[in-house]
DNA sequence: TATGAATGAGATTTCATTCAT
DNA sequence: AATGAATGAAATCTCATTCAT
């Protein structure tokens, strides 16, 4: 389907990780291949053995590392019975204990920022991963309307809410948060933000 | 040939106007100065008449653009009297139409995307922007409480909820929307989402 | 004969002098037009209505001064009768007077400095300045050995010997005196090199 | 095509004595990075990974250029033993001879024509060089005072009026000689013009 | 005449990519 | 496979010169 194909060795995962953590930082533009290699412990020559050049690292490197994580929420919550409202704070913050642990937290922060330079993968982005995290979440809320835990309300809506924040917030923890001083944790925020999305703020 | 016109006084705004759009299209590094002197009709020359770097650019570009913003949206409100569930519906409604008007949609992500290349000016945004809407928004929750519209939340934290999807769909807006298939309105968005916060979803 | 022609007004000399200054002290390629207009208190623009460019005023600059100084030590010694000895003395000395008070010590280094960007120039120099100057430290020599004063020497290079001590100095005035912590002057050092040169160090 | 030579330890010495012509002739702002990667057979691109920048590779060659040659001359006269009047001969002769052979006969110009964008090199030039110099045959003089060879003169300045001659020598060679239709030789105007320092010229 | 904003050719420097080792 | 020296196209920035005012 795509070119950007999957390998098994150490050496390609090891670029690819230094490649995002700098392209997430600095931006692609801004991201030289001597800092990737320096940070992969290779030379830049080594690079080039795996990757063809700087723009198929990049892509490689989005769609390699998105594709595993999108699956593994829609395996988490399949199994589910009991009830919505905690398995909507369940799935929200298991979201993002899985992308911190596996580093992959300024993935939304790097697509938006380069969204333009590479219009195939923001696609690919809206498509298999924002477009699937709001369907796992309207599910959700559709369940709990079904259930009578949730009012009718518009559940793709509902969701994008909840979506917005969790994608705000992890590009908050990237970028802003070092120059906010007030001590606030992400898990924290996602928490409180769920709250206020089911309970509301009117009387 | 018909270039040589002599405008002092409007040439640095236009210089301004093209790199913002410039930046938030492709980021800092990846914009040209070239491509800034095109867009505003000058030759490259130009530019460095009232910029000394690209940095300067920039960093002016930041500055001037989004201090005398700030100071509006806190002036729309002093005045106002009445329901606070209406004025917070007003309030991100305006803020988005000002914005939009203004042409400064992107700011927003040119910030998160920059952040580490210009600390100084994140640290700015952060508290001159980030801070003072968010005291805006909690202000009015904490007088919706106090005149009983509210039940008691944490006004700080509402207001940043609220804040985290007025930011995420103006990077929406500029980032994904194009990518997205779905004919959404940011306007609409954000008046669903202070419905939902307002009123929560569960019964 | 020379496409540079003098000019009456105030305004070229004292763009002249200004770029005599700065073209001396950083060297033709380094000194900016600019630079020129502001120590001249003119706009670059002004510059350019009296010289044609920036080669235009170094060659004219460089014939304007220094065609009026060849003649005057020439008529000084015409002149004069009695002690060679003590001629050779006041010459050189006065060589280095005159120039001093007309702002036109740097020349030499100039040229020197310049030689391969403007030939024609550098041999106007050697011939019109060198050669005329070593022709008159070389008659003052024929006349003392004429008149006993001096041994017979070879009368041409030992002008040069005196000459080559002159235009070191003068360079050295401009370019080393400040590096150099010791407090000469440069008229002591043409003395004292010119009783060297009378009396050799032999015993 | 015939390009690709890996020299990494050749090239760095090429590139500076490619430099060091360029920057003689025509000084250092005229002289253009592409001339002396031209001349020194690189790429532009290859002067950049040995030195950093235009004024680091002027310093650096200056310094690793200047320091080797200065001991030289010092260890020459360590050993020597015999007529004062011979040594003073030979030294002369024997410093042309060296930094003709080494290529370094333009370093002088090149200090004072860039003194005041360098003021860090000439400092070092001033008493790294000149004065060692300076020294070296101010003892001459006094050895040759204390063995009677000499009268009692001030041997400071009997070796500036020497050393005068020698730099001024340099440069003519360098910028003046080609302008100078006389077929004189730097050797003999050397010996000749020790000549007339030992000897003088009064009768 | 005088000005200085505007130009654009050309300089310095950077860096993705190549390829001899 | 791995390296990093070498390349050269392209970027930033400079500045002599032009020309509308």
């Amino acid at each position: 389907m795509h070119k950007w194909k999957r390998r098994k060795d150490e050496r390609p995962l090891e670029i690819m990780m230094a490649a995002l953590d700098l392209f997430v930082q600095k931006g692609f533009s801004a991201t030289k291949i001597d800092d990737i290699a320096k940070r992969a412990n290779v030379s830049k020559g080594t690079v080039y053995i795996y990757y063809s050049s700087k723009e198929n690292l990049f892509k490689t490197m989005v769609y390699e590392l998105m594709v595993p994580k999108i699956s593994e929420v829609e395996d988490y919550i399949a199994t589910y019975k009991g009830s919505q409202i905690k398995l909507l704070r369940m799935v929200a913050v298991q979201w993002w204990v899985t992308i911190k642990a596996s580093g992959l937290t300024g993935i939304p922060k790097l697509i938006i920022s380069e969204a333009d330079k590479f219009p195939d993968i923001t696609k690919f982005y809206v498509i298999e991963v924002i477009h699937r995290i709001q369907a796992i979440l309207a599910n959700i809320i559709k369940a709990g309307t079904t259930n009578g835990e949730f009012r009718e309300v518009n559940p793709i809506l509902s969701a994008r809410v909840i979506l917005s924040s969790l994608v705000y917030f992890s590009m908050w923890d990237i970028s802003l948060k070092k120059y906010d001083q007030n001590g606030l944790k992400v898990e924290d925020l996602i928490e409180q933000q769920i709250d206020i999305v089911i309970n509301g703020i009117i009387r």
